[in-house]
DNA sequence: GAGTGGTCTAGACCACATT
DNA sequence: ATGTGGTCTAGACCACTCA
């Protein structure tokens, strides 16, 4: 038998008062120091105990007060939305707003046009070197982010349309899409669930310990050519992915993966 | 101006080197004692940079050889499967190996009677005190646990029938609600990301940094009645979420969440 | 046996927000 | 001004694997 070190103890039995609800959510932890002597151990060894907590996501410091518990408050993240026609299609992020009370949703968009990157020149189906343009959404409620939204199109497609105007299109992107000819009526989702790079921690404000979802959707037209790939970092503790599925759908040839993952 | 911690520079130092391709997957990193002597800085401060890309899941310590950039190989993960007709409703792990060559599946099953959790008990509209029947699967490839699904249904429901046979059901345990009555026709899917618990990361053999998603799947008969309610654990770095949707489906309000979240 | 990472000690100085 | 967490030093002993 090998004993428990020290800092695991400590981490724990605190993870464990937690979950009793000793510490409820939103309060407070005993401090490094406090818990210094409760153990009589180093401090060092006490926040090792405590940074193992951090990096669950379940408490967090604040400097100079000490440690707290979090709370979360998840908004629903429904990318099928897109797809339906009854309610009246609408767009993601007003779906998800609709479920939360009062706060005030607005979007930073900027569009550029890029050289895309591997994933997406793989999902459009694009020779080397070909350009698209992309629309980069920052989703903020209350100011504060709570994802990213970048579409890409083949830029041949649009250059010269209202999909490149940096600023809300009152009929939808999609609209303008489906008005060239290409209308969205199949899309693909894949999600890839990872620990944020710090540029996208500090972009979004995230904690330590909050994992991302890396959201690909990937929309078809009509003659299954793909024509528009999404890339949204929907972080963990912000929200909750829903979707729903039916026993009796015809028409399914199981969606293929040709890809490669990051 | 305030200076970046020597263990930040050092973690960003690293990360950019593994981006970069200077240490590619599978790859061994610098020892803690080379980078002290390389930072001029004590193992401690070493440690703590090191301990920022092992929490960001991008390098594992394999004690004692030294710190290794992981490499990620995902199966594809895809609930709906179960739904569709055509080809013949497949069971989810099996069409999850399909995409996976060589490998070989298998799933240990355990079945018992248990008092819901709150999540659960929610989806199921049942009362307090109410007994549910739980069917634990750990499903494997090559012996190493890949995921775990819990499904829980009304005791009541299915005391006494196939549904509580501790291993494989050949027709499906779908099937066997079908035949009690309660075909499942649709589903409700919601992913919630985190870190794992200890026990967790134990069971499922997790490195440090690598988020799950909690997945509930809940199955309605065609009386809209929640039958069946499946939590599944899935590693994010082992999986990747795939759905699909169409724009011209009709039935379509809006799925209500009108449960709590965790 | 040598070298690795895992754990731990006992100090130190700092920036910062609340009081 | 005080107390908090953030960073860092310079050691120490251990368990483990590999040559």
């Amino acid at each position: 038998m090998k004993p428990t070190p020290v800092y695991q103890r400590i981490a724990d039995d605190l993870r464990q008062a937690v979950a009793d609800g000793t510490y409820p959510p939103g309060s407070k932890l005993p401090t490094e120091n406090v818990l210094t002597e409760r153990y009589e151990t180093s401090r060092a060894t006490v926040r090792q105990g405590l940074g193992v907590l951090v990096n669950e996501g379940l408490v967090e410091p604040r400097r100079p007060q000490g440690y707290f518990v979090i709370e979360h408050k998840r908004l629903v993240y429904r990318p099928q939305a897109e797809f339906r026609r009854r309610p009246p299609a609408v767009d993601i992020f007003t779906n998800l707003v609709a479920e939360y009370d009062g706060r005030a949703p607005s979007q930073d968009i900027e569009v550029s046009i890029v050289e895309p990157t591997q994933m997406v020149r793989d999902r459009l189906g694009l020779e080397a070197g070909e350009l698209v343009a992309a629309r980069r959404r920052v989703r903020k409620l209350d100011g504060t982010a709570y994802n990213l939204n970048d579409s890409h199109v083949r830029l041949s497609l649009v250059q010269g349309t209202d999909w490149m105007t940096p600023a809300d299109v009152a009929r939808g992107t999609n609209a303008v899409l489906a008005e060239l000819g290409h209308e969205i009526v199949y899309a693909l989702h894949e999600f890839y669930l990872r620990m944020p790079s710090p540029q996208e921690a500090q972009r979004l404000n995230l904690g330590a310990g909050v994992p991302i979802a890396e959201h690909y959707a990937t929309g078809f037209d009509a003659d299954e050519t793909p024509i528009q790939v999404t890339v949204s970092i929907v972080p963990g503790d912000r929200h909750v992915i829903v979707f729903d599925s039916y026993r009796d759908r015809e028409n399914s040839d199981q969606p293929r993966i040709p890809w490669g993952a990051p």
